[in-house]
Parts: structure tokens; sequence; C-alpha cells
DNA sequence: AAACAAACATTCAGTGATGTATGTAAGTAT
DNA sequence: ATACTTACATACATCACTGAATGTTTGTTT
């Protein structure tokens, strides 16, 4: 470790801190997400998070900020296709840093407090896994759109089933992502008959 | 209030101490429901609480346990059509206090510890809402059992929903169950045709 | 290199939760 | 009526977490 800039300084320890972050929520869930525990393994100080972040529900609200553009990366743009939408939202809700989301979800959900803090990032993630943003016109398709509605909220179970059990996939999980994907694929045709025609 | 016998006055502490349990786990989450909070409701002392169970734990298991057996009374027997199971599981989680069970759910998996103490219950709530409990022969159609499983994870989706959004439930919730009845209902006219006709 | 600012580290006081220990009142047996 | 047990209440010691205050190092400016 030569000489470092100021800066070079502070994104690392702020990565250090926001990695350590989601982490911990991952593996131990929001009670355990203690500003100790998290310096603790960002191998910093108490001190160093105040620094840079006005509390910890600051640094948590960035780390799920930078969670949700990792995310959102790996998802790529609005699907297209039906199929495609399920792929979509399963990329970001069957990523095992996923269950951060829903552990700060959780604990908005009883803690007003909290969820005026974490709220828009939370509400970034719920916009999207939804299928309201696809603005494809096939997706306006009634069929198409309550199938959509129907089978996020089934992620959403197979996501909390896994965060339920140390983060393993339910026995059963494989073989409900591929009767989603089954229908998925048939709406996809009989909207391709209607639709696709003049595109 | 004349003179109680030692039993009435026992049940009766023990029943508002679970009482108010739930009722806290519904309203405020889990890191909420604390044992000062739960006895101060309940009306009583934390000193009546340590007397009638070994800690918060023990009351906890207790009371779920207690909402089990309520649900389970209220849900009604087994189902033996795949509409009538998608209605028992949603009898069950739709209920607003299945968010205490949700609540416990969630923090057993990030505390084994916790999870020694209400696995159990928790495994109890599980079977309810799971198809295999349903030992009719029409629900070993792999077609319908893959249904069931679906739903299933759909309908925590919902009641995951509600949770986290203070117990309304969401806008769509209604469409999306009315989609799944209407699934359920064509599966079963299938089945009657294959199986009902030599009962 | 001096002066300054940013990036940390350390310490401290306050809060809230928990389990235990002990005291008291209500019910039960003889 | 007395001894005894059960059902509580109160008081206490402890621990974990938090935010604030203060001290120290590292980099930047001139």
């Amino acid at each position: 470790m030569a000489r470092r800039t100021q800066e070079e300084r502070s994104t690392a320890t702020q990565a250090a801190l926001v990695d350590a972050a989601i982490d911990l929520l991952v593996r131990r869930g929001w009670a355990a997400t203690t500003a100790a525990e998290v310096c603790h393994r960002a191998g910093v100080t108490r001190g160093a998070l105040m620094h840079h972040y006005p509390n910890l529900g600051g640094l948590l609200a960035s780390a799920l900020d930078r969670l949700y553009d990792d995310l959102l990366a790996k998802a790529g743009g609005p699907a297209d296709t039906v199929c495609g939408a399920i792929d979509t939202a399963w990329t970001a809700i069957g990523d095992r840093r996923f269950k951060a989301v829903m552990e700060a979800w959780w604990a908005a959900g009883n803690d007003p407090e909290l969820a005026r803090q974490i709220g828009p990032v939370v509400a970034r993630f719920a916009a999207l896994v939804s299928p309201r943003n696809s603005a494809s016109k096939r997706f306006h398709d009634p069929a198409v759109a309550i199938f959509l509605l129907t089978s996020r909220e089934a992620l959403l179970g197979l996501a909390m089933g896994r965060a339920t059990s140390g983060g393993r996939p339910l026995g059963h999980e494989a073989a409900v992502l591929a009767a989603l994907r089954e229908q998925a694929t048939a709406l996809d045709a009989i909207s391709l008959d209607r639709h696709g025609a003049h595109a």
C-alpha cells in the first residue's frame, strides 16, 4: 500500500462497509446487522461509519441502492416477451443477495421511521420486479398481465422459502420455475399470433 | 371478581399473554415484540411471564401453537378438490394473524437458536399450507401437484405483500386469487373426467 | 513546511432489553 | 387457623447497541 489519495481511501472504505452490510444482511438478517458487526467485518471502526454516513440506516440505504444497480445491470433492460419478463424478474429475485432487500423490506413494514429512510430504494426494487414497467403493448392483454402478477408473487414466495431455509432453494423450486416458464412461453405464442404480425 | 381458582387465574393470564403476543407480532413485528411490551398489553408484569414460561421464546412458541390450532379449525379438514385446496390454504395464509407466523418464520431463518425453539410449530404451519397433506388421489396428477405448489408460493407472496404494506391487501390481490381459483376449477373439471367416475 | 481539512479511531454516556433474585398476595390442604 | 404452595410483582445486575464528543493520523493546499 503506497500512498493513496483521499478519494481512494474514501471509496475503498465505503465499498468495504457496503459489501459487509449486504453480506451481513444476507447471512444473518436485519437484527444482526448492527453497526459494530458491519464495521468489524469491513475492517474499520464505527467512527469511520459515522464519518461517511449519518447513521447505520444511511449506510444500509446506500448499500441497498448499490445492490439495486447491480441487480438491474445483471437483469438487463425490460423484457419484451412474457417468458423474458419471468426470467428478468427471477434474475433479480433469485439472486442470493436479494435476501438483503427482503430483510429491509420486511423490517420497513414494521417501522414507519425506517420506511421513510429506505422506502425509496425498496420502491425501486418493487418497480424492478413488477411487470408494470414493461411498456410492451403485448403485456396489456389482461390474461398476460394477471399471469405476470401471479408469477411475481410466486417468485417472491420462492425467495422467501429460500431465505427461511438458510439460503438453500426449496426442493420444488426448479419445478415451479419450469412450470411458470412453460406457461409464459404458451402465452407468448398466443400473443405473437395476435400482435406480433404488425410490428 | 369474586374468588377464582388457581387454574382459572393461570389460564386467564396465559391467554392474555398469548393474545397480546400474537397481536403485537401482527401489528409491530418480531423486533418490537419484547417481553416488557407483551406484558404491558396483557396487563401483567414480566414476573408473570417468567412464571408461566421459561422465557419470551417459550411464550411465543406457545402462542403460535394456539394460533395454529385456531387457523386449522377455521380452515377445516383437508380439501378434496384443487379449488378447495386453494381456498383452504388461503383461509390460513390470508388471515391477518398469519403475519405472526411469517414474522416467526422469518426470524427463525436467521437464528438457529430460535429455530430450535419455534421450529416445530413453524413446521406444522408449513404442512398446513402444503398440498402434500392432502391425501386425495386426484392430487397425484403431476400437473395438479405443480399447480398447487406454485399457487402456495403465490399465496405466500400475497401475504408478504400485505405484511409489508401495513396489513392492507395489495391492489391486485383479488385478481390474483380469482385467477388461481379459475385455474383450479379448470383442473378439477379435467380431473373429474378422469378419476371422478369410479369413486 | 506550515496550515488546513478530510479520514479515520477511541471513549463515554444514555437507553432498552434480558434473566435472576426476592418479596407479597392469593389460593389450597390439614 | 396454620402451614404450604402457587401466582404473581418489584428490584436488581448485566449486557448490547447507539449517537456524540474528542483525539489522532493521513492527505492536500499554498
